[in-house]
RNA sequence: GUCCCCAUCGUCUAGAGGCCUAGGACACCAGCCUUUCACGUUGGUAACACGGGUUCGAAUCCCGUUGGGGACGCCA
């Protein structure tokens, strides 16, 4: 058996963290057994999905390097197939015609939640003649459910889960306008799809055994079910837009790394031993259904900005030069090719200082512009008169430097001894001077980036 | 309300009856390294929700309690 797993998102909004990692474990999982992963974008509600939803969909799974393995099926495409599903379930008697209204329906929960049973169908048309409804109104069709015995579920997270048939009712299948619902569409698709593993949401674990119905009426073969838990915000309580980042794409400005976001999201709830930088290919080589937890997880920023560090620091350099660049221009800061240059130059000092593309971006600024930086308030106050002095004598004294990283390290040592000073008191003013920041790089390596003309004219500068 | 799921440091987790005086990671605190900041490194604070069983022995199995979460639509 091939394994095909499928993630399915609805078009209504972004592409948000939780959904970034159910699409994640399936494409690990497909990847891992030599199957194939897919896409199905679940839009049959026409309300609430939009285009711009799907191309945004499409665009964070690009940028999370999880773009299915064939092209994505819209559900909306396949309303005729759902429909005659569901009209042949009808021909072999295993649904009906419900000629229900919305009010019928409203009052009949209303009167049971009041009487505190669970709010269901009471299955009226079940088996009434069609010819009783009044003539003007549309039917749904509605799935027999049975209403003995217990449906079980083997799930390949969760374990066995059992309900009581008598907790299930005869779900509607296709609406009286004829188009699908939800539960309905999405077994027809997955059986039509080919889907052997369905890996989703918890969420979706007591909608399983409705979806079973679906596929035992038919006579199909369920697929295997694994329902993850969900994520949670920092509080605790479901994953929505106050809990800050959630949006995949908000991560991207931010300056996350798309693999460390995937390697943050697989450790949410996945574990094997105490590894904890899996890479996307050992990812695949170790992940299972069975290690992945059955608690919902918190989103721990500090520890997505650690493991974005760590890739940040393990990133080319010409890549990340090229997202800084990119960055500084859309921050308005404008840099020649010279300041291109020394940005790539410094980047493997730089890349060893930040956690993110955005803090990478700021450390850089200085260098990628021209003539003397801005001063930091903190560095500012550490330029006194005494430092000024001291840079122009500097100055001076480099004048006749050979501009090479290891020969301006022996020059400044050696000014430091002579005018018997420790290093830093000799490194710090002149750190402010080039960076226009109390932090920065090592102070020789941001020397050389900048070369001599720049440099001395940024030292003189703030020896004014 | 009914049903379902869950429960180890603040957070993510390791742990499948003795290897646990509960391990790792992030965060936090202290030290070291050091031209700043980072990195690195050493050490520290910190958890088996509670109550009953089962067993020679339980974080691990069972039951209950409490606490979280989810689902109950002609939404997906």
């Amino acid at each position: 058996m091939t394994v095909r797993t499928r993630f399915a998102p609805s078009p209504t909004g972004f592409l948000h963290i939780g959904g970034a990692r159910t699409a994640l474990f399936n494409m690990l999982f497909a990847r891992h057994h030599g199957g194939q992963y897919l896409l199905r974008i679940e839009d049959t509600d026409k309300a609430r999905s939009t285009e711009a939803a799907v191309q945004q969909i499409l665009n964070s799974l690009a940028w999370l390097g999880l773009s299915p393995d064939e092209e994505p099926v819209f559900q909306s495409h396949r309303e005729a197939r759902h429909a005659e599903v569901a009209r042949e379930l009808l021909a072999a008697g295993k649904a009906y015609l419900a000629f229900d209204t919305a009010e019928e329906l409203a009052a009949m929960r209303e009167q049971a939640m009041k009487e505190g049973r669970p709010p269901r169908y009471d299955g009226s048309w079940r088996d009434r003649d069609p010819s009783d409804a009044p003539p003007d109104r549309k039917p749904a069709i509605r799935l027999k459910a049975p209403r003995q015995g217990s449906t079980i579920v083997e799930d390949l997270v969760q374990g066995r889960v059992e309900v009581q048939n008598s907790e299930l009712d005869d779900m509607i299948i296709l609406r009286s306008d004829g188009t699908p619902t939800y539960l309905h569409a999405v077994v027809v698709d997955d059986h039509d799809m080919g889907i052997t593993h369905v890996i989703r949401g918890d969420d979706h674990l007591t909608n399983t055994f409705r979806q079973c119905m679906v596929y035992d009426a038919m006579g199909w073969h369920r697929p295997y079910f694994a329902h993850i838990p969900l994520i949670h915000g920092a509080d605790g309580a479901k994953l929505s837009k106050r809990h800050g980042a959630v949006g995949v794409m908000e991560f991207e400005a931010q300056g996350f790394l798309p693999e460390a976001v995937c390697n943050y999201l697989l450790r949410l709830g996945w574990g094997h031993g105490d590894e904890e930088i899996v890479p996307r290919d050992r990812a695949i080589e170790l992940f299972d259904l069975k290690d992945v937890g059955r608690a919902a997880s918190r989103m721990d920023y500090a520890k997505l900005t650690h493991l974005n560090g760590v890739y940040l620091r393990g990133a080319e350099d010409a890549r990340l030069t090229e997202e800084v660049l990119k960055r500084l221009a859309h921050r308005g800061i404008d840099y020649g090719t010279l300041g291109g240059d020394r940005v790539r130059a410094l980047m493997p000092a730089l890349k060893e200082r930040a956690k993110t593309l955005e803090e990478l971006t700021s450390a850089a600024a200085f260098a990628a512009q021209e003539g003397p930086p801005p001063l930091e308030p903190k560095a500012a106050t550490q330029l006194t008169p005494e430092a000024k002095a001291l840079l122009a004598d500097l100055a001076q004294f480099l004048t006749d430097a050979p501009w090479e990283q290891a020969e301006l390290m022996n020059w400044l040592r050696d000014y430091a001894e002579v005018k018997g000073m420790k290093l830093g008191q000799v490194a710090q003013p002149l750190r402010i001077a080039l960076s226009g920041s109390t932090q920065s790089p090592p102070i020789d390596a941001v020397l050389t980036a900048l070369g001599r003309t720049e440099a001395m004219d940024r030292i003189l500068a703030a020896a004014e």
